[in-house]
DNA sequence: TTAATAGTGTCTCTGAGACACTATGTG
DNA sequence: CACATAGTGTCTCAGAGACACTATTAA
């Protein structure tokens, strides 16, 4: 082992933090809602030299002593009050060269918002999966139905949302987080539905959330509904 | 919405990367192998002032134009001349107050790699989980057969490796990164048994395994054991 | 031949899709 | 009553655990 000497070298000088340049803390939010069963994702309309009048994720840098999850909901809130959001780190990117003065990481987040997350700034694009399954990729945004190109690779970072919120379905209780403290289990099931992209059995899908034992049936049925009402449910580990 | 104003002021301002202070940008790898049916970690001795002693994770800063992923390639270039590592982002931890002058950023990934890696720098510590199945958590981990405390989170970073790597087992081919170009379905078994630290079912997993496609069989026979020899197969996709 | 492992046959259980059915509310 | 949805019964199929069995090789 003739590079012993140079790795030891390196490693020592690794460790010094102030060696190396800085860069910049950034956080992007995939907000993900249903919104009568069409699966949305909100957007902002960028007004700043790059890609400037594109679509994109809203985000924002990390301030100071910051957390990356304050930073997240900070970045909520400005945008549209919306506060305690289910947010899940997904992914980082730090490739060089975004910004020609400083390399920006940007952290990637999930957020899930019952009824999707609209305010002046913010507007709802539909998100179409161009893939099956959870396969993965890219996906296609339309806004008022017309198909629009979303800034950087924010289209491939919401099609990552989208597969992993497809994953997390099977096994755990994230659907809760897009309807209200009651519903119905129809309701339920159009969130599903929504997220995985296709139909499914309505039997099945009783039988499956009834025996996961996480839903509490309320005693009470829907209201103002002009059909047979349904009995409303409760998630019961909110924590 | 009174705050519009208000938030339409901080977007502006969040836009200017150089208004905020910069930070350090660093990799930590959990760098996991199957070592006669046990699973391993590899360990560097911290040799520097923080938690001196104590066994840690290897990392090392991000440099200039580097990518992540060349970051990690080259910590496992230099700990150990291992190239072509598969490698995974996993997590990114950005708590400010990890060094008093600036901000560490430490992006975790997950490597893995044949055999484990060990050499002068590295020792390899065997990984026993404290919980079953995908539940999640820290781990404990032995070093010559002696329980050690890693610094800082890094037995929970661990952990969320051994976690991922087992959600990972089920529905994608991770497994045959650990073992060599043509091996036994018993190795690759009980490479299986150690990721997931229960027995396997040997009549299922033979099924479930040449099932699934992509194991091609190499028409040869293991040599060089004391019994009888089993079928030698390779993995189709590697790319 | 014996020992040890490779590899197979088959029963069972469970979860999910398919689909037809009954029940019960609104109008 | 009609109608639309809530909610159920049941058949089937696929995947996996359990476990006993046969096959093949080294010594």
């Amino acid at each position: 082992m003739t590079n012993k000497k140079d790795s030891e070298a390196a490693f020592l000088a690794a460790y010094d933090p102030s060696q190396w340049p800085g860069v910049s803390l950034a956080v992007d939010v995939v907000v993900l809602g249903v919104v009568s069963g069409k699966l949305c994702v909100s957007l902002v309309k960028r007004t700043e030299m790059p890609q400037e009048g594109f679509f994109a994720l809203p985000g924002g840098f990390v301030r100071g002593a910051e957390s990356l999850e304050e930073a997240v909901a900070r970045v909520m809130a400005e945008k549209a009050g919306a506060e305690n959001v289910y947010a899940e780190q997904m992914y980082t990117f730090a490739d060089a060269g975004r910004d020609p003065r400083t390399r920006v990481v940007s952290v990637a987040y999930l957020a899930l918002l019952r009824g999707g997350l609209e305010s002046p700034d913010v507007v709802l694009g539909q998100v179409k999966a161009t893939w099956a399954g959870e396969e993965g990729g890219g996906v296609s945004v339309e806004v008022g139905g017309a198909a629009v190109e979303l800034a950087f690779d924010h289209a491939d970072i919401v099609g990552l949302a989208l597969k992993r919120l497809r994953g997390k379905l099977r096994y755990t209780p994230v659907a809760y987080e897009l309807l209200g403290e009651e519903f119905t289990l129809r309701q339920l099931q159009e969130v599903h539905e929504a997220i995985l992209g296709r139909p499914v059995d309505k039997n099945s899908f009783r039988r499956s959330s009834l025996a996961s034992a996480d839903l509490v049936p309320m005693g009470r049925l829907e209201e103002d509904v002009p059909w047979r009402p349904a009995e409303l449910y409760t998630y019961a580990e909110r924590e």
